[in-house]
RNA sequence: CGGAGCGUAGCGCAGCCUGGUAGCGCACUUGCUUCGGGAGCAAGGGGUCGGAGGUUCGAAUCCUCUCGCUCCGACCA
């Protein structure tokens, strides 16, 4: 048995594994901040990578970045009912402004109490519409196109580094239209960006599709989702995109006179996602030896590590490994020469645990020889070898940007296989479903690989979803969403009996 | 907020039952050796044993309270 890179398998434990990861892969740790996170620099250069990539097609759709405040007056968060029971129990809420030195100890000073608190903003609806209510008087201000990058605060229970902080970074897309089917066809064009963004940057596969009611965002009409499958089964939505009706527009008077000078409400939406897809990053490609960072989102793509043994030779390789880097970089890779005065064997083992898609290690014979030997993290071992690959200097530069595609591509088929292999069909009942899955009643102690079912439903709302729901919860399961992509449907609905509309994806989930 | 478990060096842990004021592995520092690969030897540095009280001549160890973390549940991107 070769040792692995991380001191503990996705087999023994996934949770603790995934803790291992993202520590010993430098992505976050804990702040003093309890629901917090440190996002350290190789984390927040994958989230940089995330960014660039998403904005430009966020803009490419036609949206303007902007900017609105953290603070949210406590009056606006109560204008939409639904919304206010979404997230009260959750609001970070700010009361005071002034701090004061009594007795040696710094307390709150009770004199500068605020006239209305301030929630720190759990989404920005409700300050956005303020401003769109203002913005928008007529037709011809449609379709109002925003997004912004931003922090908010939701005040969670239970905390994971990435996948759910009381902080968390993301963008929010608000917009607004002058009709449903505008601001429909918005909904699901972003739901699209989505999807795509996911599979083709992240290499992470997911399922578009529409949440049943009872999943739905506060205040919204539909919400859709994209849900990506994790390597222990579990789902995880990785994206929201939400049609918000007029709900917003009534609560926040968003009118606009149409062409026939009549006074009408606007249909918004919004959407979103955020630095959980870190997370759902790490649990779709990470192994045993830790994370593989697919390369369009890497930091650095290619990691070079000269073999500096301390002795006149070292010059010469430092000048080589300089050559190859200014040569990748003209190739348009992200490159770093790691020349810090640590052990070559060391710095190789903490590139592979954070997953720098492809590690060059030089030593003076390749040097010499105009070679170049290099790992992929991909596929990093070959038995319980470390597979290593020579390459002559010229031929590995013209062939890195194919090399990177090719370590992309692969990380995504690997993805595409588990979820595509682990959606069971053919349920047809609820007993069936419950014995596939089981009552697991720990998780985390290798509870097996169970995937999703995909069952036949006839869309209930109201009472009856809540029954289900409550079946399905004593099961740990949730409906996930309605693939937009359905196929023909017969037979009857799994929960009721009655004619099935559409399929559903079922399973456990983030 | 309920249930379970755990807080001892950066990480992983032992010691606790049967009190006598800390230890192991990895990591870190220095030196020598080694050098196509997760090296060896030697010498070092680092801990108010989560915190506060209490019992005791003496507490990591026993008692009480408290804070935090992990997993499960409720809630959620």
């Amino acid at each position: 048995m070769s040792k692995r890179a991380l001191s503990i398998s996705r087999e023994q434990s996934f949770p603790e594994w995934y803790q291992a990861a993202v520590r010993d892969g430098d992505m976050a740790e804990t702040s003093p901040v309890r629901g917090c996170m440190i996002i350290k620099p190789w984390g927040w250069g994958v989230w940089e990578r995330i960014q660039a990539e998403l904005d430009a097609r966020i803009k490419d759709t036609g949206h303007e970045n902007c900017y609105f405040p953290l603070f949210i007056p406590m009056s606006f968060i109560a204008k939409e009912a639904e919304h206010v029971e979404g997230f009260a129990k959750e609001m970070a809420v700010v009361t005071h402004h002034r701090l004061k030195n009594e007795g040696g100890k710094l307390v709150v000073d009770p004199q500068a109490k605020l006239e209305e608190p301030l929630i720190v903003r759990p989404t920005s609806e409700t300050i956005i519409g303020d401003a769109f209510q203002r913005w928008i008087k007529s037709y011809r201000d449609l379709p109002l196109l925003i997004n912004q990058w931003a922090n908010v605060v939701r005040w969670e229970m239970r905390t994971r580094l990435f996948l759910r902080t009381a902080e968390f970074l993301w963008q929010e897309g608000h917009t607004a239209h002058a009709d449903r089917d505008d601001a429909m066809a918005e909904t699901l064009k972003m739901l699209e960006v989505y999807r795509a963004f996911a599979e083709d940057v992240l290499a992470m596969p997911v399922i578009a599709g529409e949440k049943p009611a009872n999943e739905r965002f506060p205040g919204a009409d539909n919400t859709y989702s994209i849900e990506a499958m994790m390597q222990d089964g579990k789902a995880l939505q990785a994206g929201t995109s939400h049609y918000l009706g007029t709900h917003f527009a009534q609560a926040q008077n968003i009118q606009f006179q149409n062409e026939q000078g009549q006074l009408t409400y606007c249909h918004t939406t919004s959407w979103g996602v955020s630095t959980r897809l870190i997370g759902g990053v790490i649990m779709t490609h990470g192994d045993d030896d830790g994370l593989r960072i697919p390369p369009r989102i890497a930091p650095h793509q290619i990691v070079i590590v000269p073999m500096l043994r301390d002795k006149p030779e070292d010059k010469e390789l430092i000048d080589f490994c300089a050559a190859l880097e200014k040569d990748l970089k003209a190739q348009g890779v992200r490159v770093l020469v790691d020349a810090k005065p640590i052990k070559s064997a060391e710095k190789r083992w903490n590139w592979v645990r954070r997953g720098a898609p492809v590690i060059v290690e030089i030593g003076g014979r390749d040097a010499s020889a105009g070679n170049v030997t290099f790992m992929r993290r991909d596929k990093l071992r070959e038995g319980d070898k470390v597979a290593s690959h020579t390459k002559a200097r010229a031929d590995f530069v013209a062939g890195v940007q194919q090399l990177l595609d090719g370590i992309q591509a692969a990380l995504y088929a690997e993805a595409k296989a588990r979820l595509d292999g682990n959606i069971l069909t053919g349920i047809k009942t609820f007993d069936e479903l419950a014995a596939y899955f089981g009552t697991v009643e720990n998780d985390d102690e290798g509870g097996a690989f169970k995937g999703w079912a995909r069952v036949a439903w006839s869309r209930p709302e109201g009472d009856k979803l809540e029954a289900i729901a409550d079946r399905l919860k004593a099961l740990k399961l949730t409906i996930r969403n309605a693939p937009l992509d359905q196929t023909e449907i017969s037979g009857a609905c799994l929960f009721t009996g009655d004619t099935a509309r559409e399929y559903v994806l079922i399973g456990r989930a983030y």
